[in-house]
DNA sequence: AAAAAAC
């Protein structure tokens, strides 16, 4: 077990935890004084870029894009000032005429979903508000929500913005979607074009989020596939993630032909403000008497805690109910009303330790997380062979949102387990720092030191819907 | 051997 433990911990001499963002990895800060890890973006631009009508291919203001000042005026209200690393790069290719497809990878937390966002409300002709224009997809029903949300937000000052959820249960059975923007799940998509109540003819963007799950995954990637199917064959196709596989990258380059593309290197990828630690379990049984031991360091601020099935999710939560944590949990097989209830109670701060599936992994834009807890390591398919770097990195990515600081957790308890960890540190290129169950103070300190430092960082930072 | 996503 040591020698498994050596390969995935820091050396003992260095730090435990670095508490900022390193001063050399500082670019310049954003709109509220918070600090922006470099990381070099890889542009590639399409074979028919047009550059005469978009001579900045990379701006350093909002203004330089000469969007509407409705537009800018709803930047302002959610605090964004400067635009981050993504957003600098991708906006102008994406706003450009003739509309050109775009395939953009940037780490968790760093205004990905403001980026498509800015681009759809640019596109849309508000004079037509129940006209749909643009068609947004998201894997869950609560990522689908929250778009909507920051959509809403930026949009506030847009004379007649119409955004409409396309989830379960969201859009009148009776009169179908009267809204200019859609923001949905695919199913529930293809069900209201199927029976005549969604207009997908004028649809003149289609954005799809977390692109990579979107594609790949069995059942969704076919759904992505058909609706595709149903719409202008000239529509603009833009396809966003943090992680994009290669065997999904190429099928995402035939999905949205002719692409700008923003590539990152997976050395890359992790956030520099999330400090990755691991947690040495004795063995399984144990893992639940420490999730219990870190009830109060997960309370500083709010957690999430993800396990492999929903059942594990429902069982500790009952468990840590009686054991006097209040605790909730949120998983798919709840109903739609309940759900959103949920996710806005955890959002609120009205609850604060969350413990759910994968359907949380990722997105999902929560500013007070300081602290995720991988109570089980993700693996790939039913058959747990392989470990999921891509989920493993999104799952992390709900703390350190927009130069924030936070502490990942991940429980350890057997040989696979170890080496599944070892497998995803590997893939980063990244130290994890060790916790070990039998010494609690030097535990609570690690932690602490991290957390309590976010107490620099300004409350009021923009979160996804800008508060 | 999972989760998610449609009625």
């Amino acid at each position: 077990m040591a020698d498994l433990a050596s390969r995935i911990t820091k050396p003992a001499e260095e730090p435990a935890a670095s508490n900022t963002v390193p001063e050399d990895s500082i670019e310049g800060a954003n709109s509220v004084g918070l600090v922006e890890s470099s990381y070099d973006v890889e542009v590639k631009l399409a074979d028919l870029q047009n550059d005469t009508d978009s001579p900045l291919y990379s701006v350093t203001s909002f203004d330089q894009l000469g969007l509407p000042s409705q537009i800018n005026d709803g930047l302002l209200a959610m605090n964004f000032k400067k635009p981050s690393k993504i957003q600098e790069k991708a906006l102008p290719l994406m706003i450009s005429n003739p509309p050109t497809n775009m395939i953009a990878q940037s780490q968790s937390g760093t205004g990905k979903t403001a980026a498509f966002v800015l681009t759809v409300l640019s596109r849309v002709d508000f004079t037509k508000p129940e006209q749909p224009q643009a068609l947004l997809l998201a894997p869950s029903r609560e990522l689908a929500r929250q778009i909507q949300g920051v959509i809403q937000t930026v949009g506030q000052f847009c004379d007649n913005l119409k955004v409409e959820a396309a989830i379960p249960g969201a859009v009148s059975r009776e009169f179908g979607v009267k809204a200019s923007i859609v923001v949905g799940t695919p199913g529930t998509v293809m069900d209201l074009v199927r029976r005549r109540q969604f207009d997908v003819s004028q649809l003149k963007v289609l954005v799809i989020d977390e692109a990579d799950n979107m594609l790949d995954q069995q059942g969704l990637g076919e759904q992505c596939v058909r609706v595709k199917g149903m719409l202008p064959k000239t529509i603009q196709i833009l396809l966003f993630s943090a992680t994009f596989p290669d065997k999904v990258y190429n099928f995402a380059k035939k999905f949205a032909p002719n692409a700008n593309e923003i590539k990152l290197r997976h050395q890359e990828l992790t956030v520099k403000g999330i400090s990755q630690m691991y947690m040495d379990c004795p063995d399984e049984g144990k893992k639940y008497d420490i999730l219990c031991k870190l009830y109060g360091l997960m309370t500083i601020g709010s957690s999430v805690i993800f396990v492999r099935t929903r059942e594990s999710a429902n069982e500790i939560q009952r468990r840590m109910e009686e054991d006097g944590h209040k605790v909730s949990a949120l998983h798919g097989a709840f109903e739609g009303a309940n759900r959103d209830a949920l996710l806005d109670d955890f959002r609120s701060g009205r609850s604060k330790v969350l413990i759910t599936t994968n359907v949380l992994a990722r997105g999902i834009d929560v500013s007070s997380v300081s602290m995720v807890i991988n109570y089980d390591i993700p693996m790939k398919g039913a058959g747990d062979r392989e470990p999921d770097s891509e989920t493993y990195l999104h799952r992390i990515g709900r703390t350190g949102r927009f130069g924030r600081v936070g502490v990942s957790i991940s429980f350890v308890y057997d040989k696979k387990s170890f080496d599944a960890l070892s497998y995803i540190a590997n893939f980063y290129g990244i130290d994890l720092i060790q916790l070990s169950p039998d010494d609690w103070d030097e535990t609570e300190k690690k932690v602490q030191d991290v957390i309590k430092s976010s107490r620099a960082r300004p409350e009021y930072a923009p979160n996804a819907l800008g508060n």
